[in-house]
DNA sequence: TACATACAC
DNA sequence: TATGGTGTATGTA
């Protein structure tokens, strides 16, 4: 179960077997822990079923499907577009890597960004030990005692943001944003004003990016934002790889891919596909017609769309938010007027962060989290749209349902 | 529409 | 001692 997320660059050769055993320890006897074996039982229930379902499809005779799903498939390939060449740049281990920048006396010892109770980032020495994003500090210091935390900069972080993102603009000026540390460009038509080739173009990104800044970014290349996602990681550190827009190249690339490297495919989505025996994305095609039977047309698409190395062409900066929230872990409260209190705490923030984009929201949602780590929503759809802390709270006091 | 789950960063 | 915060999408009833 605590299954270390080795498919993350920098995780190679590490022994994680004793990673995991010292996580293990470490967690066995939490709250956290309890909740995720018991999310584990129900995953285990889950696939137990599916295979069940799988076992009786593969007793019957399936070919009057073969066509329908090879018409779907064909379908979908012809919505292949390879006339785009976009990139997908994603800053190396980006928070420990402004810290070492800005703290020479950090570099060549293994550190991680964050807390004692949560990182967001480890450099790749502390990456050697199994300390990786998403880890308490507490147990990163059990797997390596000479760890070093430093607190979170945000306001570091969002000024390489902004640095970055004026060397993304020269060379698409829509490019789309994904985080602080990532973005997709499309330089189609920038490689029209030039005689450089996309690799040598892109090196000339990282290269603004590392003079500007003083740090490194890597770099996919490829026919859309899927492919140019998945290459991103393959020269990762300071490196990139580029992928051709050309069949041939795409399915020998994809084929053999393991169906986790899917951005969209979690941990979840990889065991429940596991237990079907698919566990790479030619496994996804040679069983597409279990798959059609299976799930959802939306999971259908999905899976084929990624397994053919098909992707979204369309970079865009615009965009749209559909929900605002704010949420905070407290210590542990029942009390309703405790509650209440912390709701109004955390309102008079939401409306703040509302007022400053000018939005209002019709529908109100209160999520909590038990000391058991069970979370629970309350949701309403109103009458009209609000966005004062009073109406926040008021609303949010009626759904919350105590 | 309400709620749970999965996923990404 | 101790396991985050924000946003999006999808399945199911």
């Amino acid at each position: 179960m605590s299954d270390l997320a080795s498919h993350k660059a920098g995780l190679q050769g590490i022994d994680k077997e004793k990673v995991n055993q010292v996580i293990y320890e470490a967690s066995k006897n939490s709250a956290f822990y309890l909740n995720e074996a018991r999310k584990d039982e129900a995953l285990n229930h889950k696939t137990e079923q599916l295979l069940k379902k799988y076992e009786a499809l593969r007793r019957q005779d399936l070919s009057t499907f073969n066509n329908k799903v090879d018409n779907l498939v064909q379908a979908i390939e012809r919505k292949r577009d390879l006339s785009r060449t976009i990139v997908h740049i994603d800053m190396d281990a980006y928070y420990a890597s402004v810290e070492e920048r800005d703290n020479p006396s950090l570099r060549g010892k293994p550190m991680a960004v964050g807390s004692n109770s949560m990182l967001s980032t480890s450099n790749y020495e502390a990456r050697r030990y199994g300390v990786r994003s998403a880890m308490p500090g507490f147990i990163a210091k059990k797997l390596c005692p000479e760890l070093i935390i430093v607190p979170c900069n945000f306001d570091k972080y969002h000024a390489v943001a902004k640095q970055i993102r004026e060397v993304f603009a020269r060379y698409d000026p829509n490019y789309t944003p994904m985080s602080l540390d990532e973005a997709y460009l499309d330089i189609t038509e920038y490689l029209e004003t030039t005689d450089k080739t996309p690799d040598e173009i892109v090196e000339q990104i990282r290269k603004e990016i590392h003079e500007e800044t003083k740090l490194t970014a890597s770099a996919g290349i490829a026919a859309n934002m899927l492919l140019s996602k998945i290459c991103s990681d393959f020269n990762k550190p300071n490196g990139q790889y580029r992928l051709p827009n050309n069949i041939n190249d795409i399915m020998r690339f994809i084929r053999p891919l393991p169906v986790r490297k899917i951005p969209g495919i979690g941990r979840v989505t990889e065991r429940i596909l596991k237990a079907i025996d698919i566990s790479t994305c030619g496994a996804i095609l040679d069983n597409s017609v279990y798959l059609y039977r299976m799930f959802s047309s939306i999971s259908f698409n999905f899976f084929i769309r990624a397994a053919l190395g098909i992707g979204s062409t369309t970079v865009k900066s615009e965009y749209k938010r559909k929900s605002m929230s704010i949420s905070r872990t407290f210590c542990n409260l029942s009390q309703p007027n405790e509650l209440f209190a912390k709701l109004r705490e955390l309102v008079d923030y939401l409306a703040a962060d509302l007022a400053k984009e000018y939005l209002h929201g019709k529908t109100i949602a209160l999520t909590f989290k038990s000391v058991s780590f069970k979370v629970t929503t309350r949701e309403r759809s109103l009458k009209r749209y609000i966005y004062t802390a009073d109406d926040l709270y008021h609303f949010g006091k009626q759904v919350s349902s105590i």
